[in-house]
DNA sequence: CGACGCTTTGACTATACTCAACCCGTGTGG
DNA sequence: CCACACGGGTTGAGTATAGTCAAAGCGTCG
């Protein structure tokens, strides 16, 4: 991985499209947003790397311009409860960005991703210099935080099929152009974010068809049939 | 309760007081401190009231200063999953501060409180004009984020046993003075806050008692009796 | 093609929830 | 001072939900 990292900046353009992509920065202008530039590395991860691990030291923010990243934690029976999963635009490692901490979750790359680095310190520096980020990444922990609040709320009250009624109509709200969904995961992952296992999910989908309310068009691809009933389970 | 308010700032010594109680504020000099106070309003609560509930804009910052909070959430069948409980120095309606949100949450008084409240504009402002702050926030709503994370993972792996060790584990290592813990709250409200029952969790208490792991003293008060077993559950 | 991992299905089991009754401590009112 | 109501807490019995284990189907990638 290490011989991945590309320092010398050259792809400056690219990695300006990058940052543009990610809220905290995208109100900057081009000025500011060079500037950034000049702090960041930007590397290729494959899939199956691992950006960082639980007791690993926390120095340094991903951004992810491209691919897919699976954040999830092991309990120590050694299940996975997978956190969320992260596109492009969405960054990880804040976490410990402000208090010398050690990680506490795995950061694994899904679909090989090209990911820009910032370090610990010269993103406080950042942070420093430019309030209008600051505001937009505490922008983002409120909301991710309430977002994490919600997931546990599901989980702590709701029985299976309501969890996976709920995330469809999460889904089909993010675009809400058709009623087809697509899951942007497998399901053995979409389990875990739910907090069930794959065999439980398998059959709660299957209970779901059988009342008429979505139509298992695919593996991932899924036609809601019944919003209104749907909403109310 | 809206007649509590205090608008003038006669308490400055004890306002003060209350804001070095805060982690995001205690390494302030006294001048700034001043400067501070001025913009903070103080209440008193009474047990059953409500800071604010779902559907209402954010836009105070609440810190306690005294008493208890709790804040849950509703499922739509009306059940309640308890997201955390505050004490004094800990703060509160920060999640909606930052995108003209609504509150998620319920934030309920347990315990009569006093309570000092900071405009979202104010509080803005003062972000930008001591970046302290805005760091030791950050910090703040990083950990906050970190511990959901994990009271999420338990939740959707362990089973209640585990998380009652757990959680009687990490009471424990706050005040590691002695092997009793108390229990800061209701075992109805511990229940919820463990994503489980009351009568689940009387159960699996007697069951971690009957393996001579805990002994039970009085209602909120437990004898750790086997602290590694414990820890290995 | 074969291997591997994901997915589904089936049978069984365990865990935890529900409902109900009862106990207990506290606070209120006669 | 006692009676009572109330809410929390515990216990019991029955049920439902979801987890486990095992086997087989399916898809993809070398």
């Amino acid at each position: 991985m290490i011989e991945d990292i590309k320092c010398d900046h050259g792809d400056l353009s690219s990695d300006q499209n990058c940052l543009m992509l990610v809220p905290i920065f995208n109100h900057l202008d081009s000025k500011d947003l060079k500037e950034i530039l000049l702090l960041i590395k930007s590397g290729k991860f494959q899939k199956g790397e691992v950006l960082y691990r639980p007791f690993e030291p926390a120095n340094t923010l991903y951004i992810i311009r491209s691919g897919k990243i699976k954040l999830y934690r092991l309990s120590e029976n050694a299940k996975e409860q997978v956190i969320r999963m992260l596109g492009p635009g969405d960054f990880t490692g804040e976490l410990n960005l402000f208090a010398d901490k050690k990680h506490e979750s795995y950061a694994e790359v899904l679909v090989d991703a090209e990911v820009c680095m910032i370090d610990k310190e010269e993103f406080k520096h950042l942070l420093n210099e430019h309030p209008a980020i600051t505001y937009h990444f505490l922008e983002s922990l409120s909301t991710r935080l309430s977002e994490t609040e919600q997931q546990m709320t599901w989980i702590g009250i709701e029985n299976v099929e309501s969890r996976v009624a709920s995330y469809l109509i999460s889904l089909h709200n993010q675009n809400s152009s058709s009623n087809l969904v697509r899951i942007p995961m497998t399901k053995k992952d979409l389990a875990s974010l739910l907090g069930t296992t794959p065999e439980t999910l398998s059959r709660r989908l299957a209970s779901l068809e059988q009342q008429n309310l979505i139509k298992l068009v695919s593996n991932r691809t899924i036609r809601i049939v019944d919003f209104d009933k749907l909403n109310r389970i």
